[in-house]
RNA sequence: UACCCGGUGGUGUAAUGGCAACACUUCUGAUUUUGGUUCAGACAUUCAAGGUUCGAGUCCUUGCCGGGUAACCA
């Protein structure tokens, strides 16, 4: 009998399948996404979304939202609000069990009076300067605190007036009294507890004492009850400082385990960096479709199914490595290839004039919605004496290899008729201004009874019917491939990309597109994955902004040529 | 300089001591009423050197290269 296929796990899942076969944690799975509201949630972030929930429901565990909410100077309701829903969008589900941090201080501030009954916390004086200078390097040990030695009694006392607010910011810390002389900075008595006389955003002023990320997060893991905490490779030296927490505590103890984060080529997932693109206006916003976030790839049209199906894709490792912002894009074909109705758009539009076709006359051409589903149907377009095609369709002195219109050519108008240019209108600039052309009537659907056949066909949109419209295009946010690679005495920001964005007015739709609504996604056949921007598209003045471009073969021939 | 973690085609991953596999990109060709889609094909001596073994991408040693780490950030 041959073996069942061998589902290949990534390390994360290897461990997480062990634990739950060898009956670790009674053999039950539970995760969590701790994402700190101090902004909006990115690319990376869903690789970690994904990991963790899609963990969960691999091994018919859970997984919880938690909010890292311990740095209240940073933190505000906004992102909270603004995170949770793009967690919806991509389709995950934390259902009850929404967690903050902050639901947790009482008991970690009990959990810290227990480490310091127990002689392994104490309160510290010491300004952060001199913590600094006390910690020493990595070649050189660490000092001991003068305020090390304090007796239990001591530490109580000024920790409580700590919490109690007689003391300014900065004045003391709470302090783990573990080891000077580790080799892991992590280990050199770290902090647990700072002064910060700041509201918090669901506290509010209840307290002045916060826990630092390593006393916060672990606590927190335990207290849900997670059995696995999964995190980012900058915290595997935390790890032994997450692990002697826990030990001390004697409580339930998650294993943290670390895997590389998304790094996406052309971009960045630097929180401060997008902050600063947010604030310097460099962009639109956080949902600029540009931007690497969940809600820039919203608007831009992306389909939280292309995220899923590209972080499945992409594997988990520890391997540090840079991804194909290509692979991305070819999720976000793959998927909108499938799901999106076809239509004809003209991008820039040059006017073409058929000499044979009777004036203020009309016909209904049928055309296919999508080729890739029957079930979508079809639909009429209008078609009529005056035109307008895509400007990059007609070539004056075209190459050999060029398929579409030139004088003398014939080409095929999409659903419609075989179209020979016979004459080129020019203003006094030498610009294009109209192209005069006939049609074989003969040729209706796009088909000669004669069997003579032509090698392009391109789209149209009938001039009397058409729908103006305003479209955006969208190239890299970055000229670089790793734009975290900033040559030396070149500021970050000088490595944006001036062309990122492209607005086309006066573009030509064909009439169906007047129903469109914020959201709905479009093939513009030969051009492009559309869809409505969903702020700034209105009934009038329609909005579009391209999600990615279709694949370019000709761009590609044109390019080897010149 | 100390500690921790990594290194498999151009890119991302798989191979759990037994024929280096898959996807993307790129290139060729076929099909096509979207220069899209689809289909077929091409592209590696697994960082290096030693060792263990019948057999090593995988285990061991050393070296090389890359990343992380000295916030009262997360």
């Amino acid at each position: 009998m041959n073996g069942p296929e061998t589902e290949s796990l990534d390390f994360v899942r290897q461990i997480v399948a062990d634990d739950q076969s060898n009956g670790k944690n009674e053999g039950r799975v539970h995760t969590r996404f701790p994402p700190e509201p101090n902004g909006y949630l990115h690319i990376g972030h869903a690789k970690s979304i994904c990991l963790n929930f899609g963990i969960a429901e691999r091994f018919g565990g859970l997984c919880n939202l938690r909010f890292d909410d311990t740095n209240p100077e940073k933190e505000e309701t906004e992102y909270v609000e603004a995170i949770q829903e793009d967690i919806r969008w991509l389709g995950f589900d934390w259902q009850d069990r929404l967690f903050f941090a902050s639901d947790y201080f009482e008991q970690l501030y009990l959990w810290a009076l227990e480490l310091i009954r127990q002689g392994k916390a104490y309160v510290c004086d010491q300004t952060a300067e001199e913590v600094r200078e006390y910690r020493g390097g990595w070649n050189q040990p660490g000092r001991e605190s003068p305020f090390r030695d304090r007796t239990v009694e001591e530490n109580l006392d000024l920790f409580q007036r700590m919490k109690a607010g007689e003391f300014a910011d900065g004045e003391k810390t709470l302090r783990a009294k573990i080891d000077m002389n580790s080799a892991n900075m992590n280990l050199r008595d770290p902090a647990m507890y700072r002064i910060r006389h700041v509201a918090h955003h669901r506290t509010g002023d209840a307290w002045c004492i916060y826990p630092t990320y390593d006393w916060a997060h672990g606590e927190s893991d335990s207290i849900e009850n997670i059995t696995h905490s999964i995190c980012t490779l900058e915290f595997e030296n935390h790890r032994p400082l997450y692990d002697w927490y826990l030990e001390m505590l004697g409580a339930h103890h998650p294993q943290q385990i670390e895997f590389a984060k998304l790094v996406l080529s052309y971009t960045v997932t630097s929180k401060r960096k997008l902050l600063e693109l947010v604030k310097g206006e460099y962009v639109d916003g956080w949902d600029d479709p540009r931007m690497p976030t969940l809600s820039g790839f919203r608007r831009r049209g992306v389909t939280p199914e292309s995220i899923r199906n590209f972080c499945n894709a992409i594997g988990v490792t520890k391997f540090n490595s840079l991804t194909d912002l290509a692979l991305l894009e070819r999720s976000i074909r793959e998927h909108l290839n499938q799901i999106t109705p076809r239509v004809m758009g003209v991008l820039d539009p040059v006017k073409v004039v058929i000499e044979n076709y009777p004036e203020g006359e009309f016909e209904m051409r049928d055309a296919i919605n999508n080729p890739e589903d029957e079930s979508a149907g079809t639909r009429q377009v209008p078609f009529g004496r005056e035109l307008y095609i895509e400007r990059s369709d007609f070539m004056e002195d075209a190459p050999r290899k060029f398929f579409r219109l030139t004088v003398g050519r014939e080409v095929r108008l999409r659903y419609a008729y075989f179209l020979k240019c016979e004459s080129v209108v020019k203003d006094e600039q030498g610009e294009i201004v109209e192209l005069r052309c006939t049609y074989d009537p003969e040729t209706a659907g796009g088909k000669a009874p004669d069997g003579r056949k032509v090698k392009g066909t391109i789209h149209w949109v009938s001039a009397a019917h058409a729908v103006d419209a305003e479209i955006r295009l969208y190239e890299h946010l970055f000229t670089q491939e790793n734009p975290a690679d900033v040559p030396e005495g070149m500021d970050w920001k000088e490595l944006l990309n001036p062309d990122s964005l492209k607005v086309l007015t006066g573009c030509k739709l064909e009439p169906s597109l007047a129903e469109a609504r914020p959201g709905d996604r479009f093939q513009f056949e030969r051009n492009g994955y559309f869809c409505v921007d969903s702020k700034d598209s209105t009934a009038d003045q329609p909005v579009f902004n391209r999600t990615v471009a279709l694949k370019d073969t000709w761009s590609k021939v044109q390019k080897k040529q010149s």
